[in-house]
DNA sequence: AAGGAATATTCCTGTCAAGGAATATTCAAA
DNA sequence: TTTGAATATTCCTTGACAGGAATATTCCTT
């Protein structure tokens, strides 16, 4: 797992911009508006973005287009994998639990 | 979605800890051991992952025994919820691109 | 009660990241 | 070619954090 997606999230303004590029690619000056931010702050923040690879741009003229990247997610997703697997085999055992506690429960009444 | 998970996974040593732990509860100085660090280190790291509810101790006598919490792997789980219908709505984009690029083909020939 | 093992905390220092302010760059339009 | 809009970069300061070293705490054993 790529450690550098994990400190580009941390930042909660950087967590804001890419749940906001969820519904679609946005002009530097969307951000601006939208999170309440100065212009450079949101450019540095989109530079991290950048440089982690949750990103991509497209320049258009004067504007520039910040689209997201879900390359870096599916490798979340993937990693996640593991840790599913634990809570599953987890949540069977506590169901094997409750069907032994059922049987007791049956024989005795 | 909790920030501080991001955080707390951002930090390599971190990382590694999270992941020993994945095969089962350790204590300090198995942690210690494995990962080749001062110990203080290791508690000042369990310290935080505890902090950000990745962890959980059992005391036993001289010992501690650090847990996995697996709350914020399932949170961080229904979060990319929402990442994961992007891709495939993406893939699904792609996939009826192809199939009219084929059936564009097949009138050719 | 004393000593020792396991763990936590504190203090110090250096590094890094974030915000603010100012400035540089790039491009379109007149 | 000058002006203005959109964006990026730089410099500065401040706060957070990681590692190292030392020390405190807790509990078992003798």
């Amino acid at each position: 797992m790529d450690i550098t997606t994990f400190s580009a999230l941390a930042e909660p303004n950087r967590l804001r911009i890419v749940e906001l590029l969820l519904d679609g690619p946005l002009t530097v000056g969307d951000i601006t508006d939208r999170l309440q931010l100065q212009q450079p702050q949101v450019s540095k923040h989109l530079r991290v973005l950048l440089d982690a690879g949750l990103v991509e741009v497209q320049a258009e003229a004067n504007r520039r287009n910040y689209k997201l990247r879900l390359d870096p997610f599916q490798e979340l997703d993937a990693w996640l994998e593991t840790y599913r697997t634990v809570w599953e085999e987890r949540f069977e055992a506590l169901e094997q639990y409750l069907q032994k506690l059922k049987a007791k429960e049956n024989k005795k009444n």
